[in-house]
DNA sequence: AATGGATGAGTGAGTAATCAGATATCTACA
DNA sequence: TGTAGATATCTGATTACTCACTCATCCATT
């Protein structure tokens, strides 16, 4: 390898993705504006993702990683269940508030034509830790026995969702909606 | 007017719309493969709807209505607030495991560029009866009095969601997962 | 010296929207 | 009932434009 490319490079196109794709939408975002806003030529962007469905797919993977981070750092592995739940609901919500580009763009991906099924799959990977917390608390009898463990995990993420939209419009009430959006999902899947 | 517009090629062009937005999505979807299988030239498509984005806008509007009509038709009014919910409840999802294309658009459009404030405000103006409901029971305390009502009913909705998304993954699930979902909003915006 | 990244004008495929001519429907009047 | 005129719709080839991607050339690193 000659020239290496360089880590930079990458992670400023991925950056200005994510800043144009959140402003003007992912089929209607030029790579012209998302590699002028990254400061390279057009011709760069193609060297560092073959396509744009390339860049789109890798943009995907790299908020997944990014929110997965936010999420099971600290993670209190030795607490109870309801706190691990509370700690993994908490940080995730803060996280889409800190990072509303990040959120919009997600929103938008996961509906696209363009991910492929492998990228899916992919970006479930870092969260299996909190389905075996889950898992686990069903068979200890911590949560309803008669709740299919796949729709106590797709609850969280569509709740978290809400609840963050919510946030959104009005930004005083943070606290109070996190809180509350928690409480729902809690007494939902709690065993009585 | 000289030659009145008919009814049933906007219905045409609506439905074809409907179509080919699910299958190439709403940006890759050209005007011209909409006015081809709605059956009428591509003049013709910009005299019903004057831009791709008022085309858009209007089948938002459209498909908005055939779910408040399939929620809202035989609502028992005279039921226990469970009752009613429960109705909507079921309604809903088996309307959008009925109506895969219209739901896959929805969801495309709900964080489309193109759909405007107006059409947004007006895709909630058919559910109020719903919300009245939900008020209602609040002060009627028989639902819990500590969760904002917005939370509450885009729980509802984002719920429903989730449970669909299952659905379609496993469908011998159906009414396991439709009842199981009920189940948890249920259990989580209930007073114990 | 050899390799391969960086550059940006250029290419061609594809698109939303237009428009001039053709045609259908309505109204008025005999 | 029949016909003329007015007006609007219907049609699809054409227009004007955008965009993802390429490639000849230059240049940094090993």
């Amino acid at each position: 390898m000659a020239r290496p490319k360089s880590e930079d490079k990458r992670n400023a196109i991925l950056d200005a993705a994510t800043r144009v794709f959140a402003e003007r939408g992912l089929t209607a975002a030029p790579t012209s504006e998302i590699s002028k806003q990254a400061g390279v030529a057009e011709g760069t962007l193609f060297t560092y993702f073959k396509t744009k469905d390339d860049l789109i797919n890798s943009l995907y993977r790299e908020i997944k990683l990014e929110v997965a981070d936010a999420m099971m750092s600290d993670f209190p592995r030795k607490k109870n269940v309801r706190t691990r739940l509370q700690h993994v609901w908490d940080r995730y919500v803060n996280w889409g508030i800190a990072n509303p580009k990040q959120r919009k763009v997600m929103a938008q991906l996961q509906v696209s034509e363009a991910l492929t099924e492998e990228s899916r799959d992919a970006g479930g990977a870092p969260f299996v830790e909190m389905q075996n917390t889950i898992r686990d608390a069903i068979e200890r009898h911590i949560l309803r026995a008669d709740l299919p463990i796949e729709l106590i995990l797709t609850t969280m993420a569509a709740l978290a969702q809400a609840t963050m939209d919510l946030i959104v419009r009005k930004p005083a009430m943070a606290t109070k909606y996190r809180n509350s959006g928690f409480e729902i999902y809690w007494a939902g899947i709690a065993r009585k």
